[in-house]
DNA sequence: CATGAATGAGAATTCATTCAT
DNA sequence: TATGAATGAATTCTCATTCAT
């Protein structure tokens, strides 16, 4: 495989498992099956390495987010936005406890972060795009994204730790949250 | 003043904005005016410290919820708890900046993770006698207390950031909250 | 014995034997009968330790420099400076070789350098002095102080190497030097 | 250009301006233009390549002073040897420097380092011859040897940094020498 | 109880050298 | 011969913890 990718595969892996601070670069080594000098052929020093995996996640996420019609009214648009990230944090766990370990740590880069929030910035134009048209309620638009953020992360997390019919249950969350912000 | 809640004081002011391992027990000590020795004399380690200032918090945020009268219909003692709990949060915002760094971190022990509970656990009861009297949602109290917890961090984390006249913002955002829960 | 002083000495002693990349601060601990992180208690790190080391070198050197009497000739007062710096090297073969090998290496910083030169500078103002009392030969200064320069690190150099009645050589060399210079 | 030259010029080049250790063998490749494994073709490690730029720059030096007529007086071909060195140095300031490094370095080998005494025994038989004349002082020669060593190496130095009329300068450098060492 | 110098295990990072292509 | 990705031993430096005072 892929080196670079087996790295990076790795350090997300033990990252995740033990926190940043007692994975050594060593063993991110020895789990991907290289020497450690061949891990910093590749990435300069351990914090360019984690935001280099933050990077890619944040890469795969707009991915995602691209693939929604945005030809639908603001509800269906606003649903399946919710529907495809939600989705894509239950498959990927370990990017989301990832992305939960980082938010409370300097080590991401403000440019970094920047590229991160492209995603946010497509969900507050809709939301004004629908505050405008009085489907959305008349909040600061802040307010609001840091509420569906947060009902995100739980929905995410509730799932990654109750296994169960998990379609069902995205849906119910979704709605818990259009029943809150819509006007 | 206690040397003991001196070191507390320190180690949390230290943590929060340095991060735990970038803040070395000596400099807590000459934050706290004390010696690297006397806190070993409080806390047998570094763990331990945090340990203890995270049951603090809770012993704290449990206090606060206690003083809810629960004499009061559903709909009012769960915007009361929210209230206080928001509140709580926003004029300590070092606790809730500590809590959202332990939260993805194995350094808090089961143990006191449980005791940390007592106040999810009074929300719980709150909730399920709500859904008893049909004015909360029929889901999953489980999936109800993550979507809470999630809109609680997003409304503080929003506060603490955006210095507004904060009675009406809170209150918004817990009629947001309560929108999106009640039946 | 002083643990400061300690490591020094011993650190002085392994970097000239070997050269300073082939001296770990583990083999200067070990030498010093210390553990590493002491020295770091002491030196913020390795560059600053042979700073460190060297000005301590420079300001013994100006030490020796000071006891000479400047009421002398100019030709009496040049041969003390020669003398007591000649011995100075020979009685500390180690400063001579340290000196020797910082001389061509980025290690000390400029303003250490510049302290240094103070016994430099107080050998301009004789050679000045010298040049308008007509007993100097008539050429630039910085080119005599070169030379002077040389030719101690070869009269050290000499005796170090050759362990004969000093005395007499080192005089034998200052005279050298003097025919050279004087008009 | 013979690949073989182009590493020993690179390694020279950035072996001066940054140091032994501080220049990888990457690094020389890069400036080199070649691979790194092209390096060890030709020298089988570091420490022989920088052995081999010694001897070849040892072996220029030889060219030089074999330059000189052996037929004139002692002062005339000391003179001479004194000229062709000097501006040898002042012309190749690189390996001035290079000398200078390695000097105080464990890194030349033995053997190695009697090879380029070569010049230096040419330098001993005609002070020798000039002793038996009665031209130069009777002092021990190894004495005469180290004297104007450094102050050949200060002369070249000081001609490096001040890039004043040459000649004139060196001329007056050399006759500093003789009149410090001529009966 | 209070102190802080001393310690050394552990972590990040570098770079000479190898070897498969 | 030429190449440069891969390697891991070696080095610098940090910091939780101890213990003599």
């Amino acid at each position: 495989m892929n080196k670079k990718e087996a790295i990076k595969k790795s350090a997300l892996k033990l990252l995740v498992e033990k926190g940043v601070h007692n994975t050594p670069m060593s063993e991110i080594a020895k789990e991907a099956g290289t020497g450690m000098g061949t891990i910093y052929n590749y990435f300069p020093n351990k914090e360019l390495l984690i935001n280099s995996i933050y990077v890619d996640i944040k890469d795969q996420e707009e991915e995602v987010f691209n693939s929604v019609d945005t030809e639908q009214s603001t509800m269906i648009q606003f649903q399946m936005y919710m529907q495809v990230l939600i989705d894509f944090l239950i498959q990927n766990p370990r990017y989301f406890h990832f992305l939960g370990q980082m938010e409370s740590s300097p080590l991401i880069t403000e440019e970094n972060l920047m590229k991160g929030r492209k995603t946010v910035d497509m969900v507050i134009v809709l939301l004004k795009k629908g505050q405008d048209a009085g489907v959305i309620k008349n909040m600061e638009v802040s307010q609001l994204i840091v509420f569906i953020g947060g009902a995100v992360r739980a929905s995410a997390s509730w799932h990654i730790q109750n296994d169960k019919n998990k379609n069902e249950f995205v849906e119910q969350h979704i709605s818990l949250i259009w029943d809150a912000i819509s006007a």
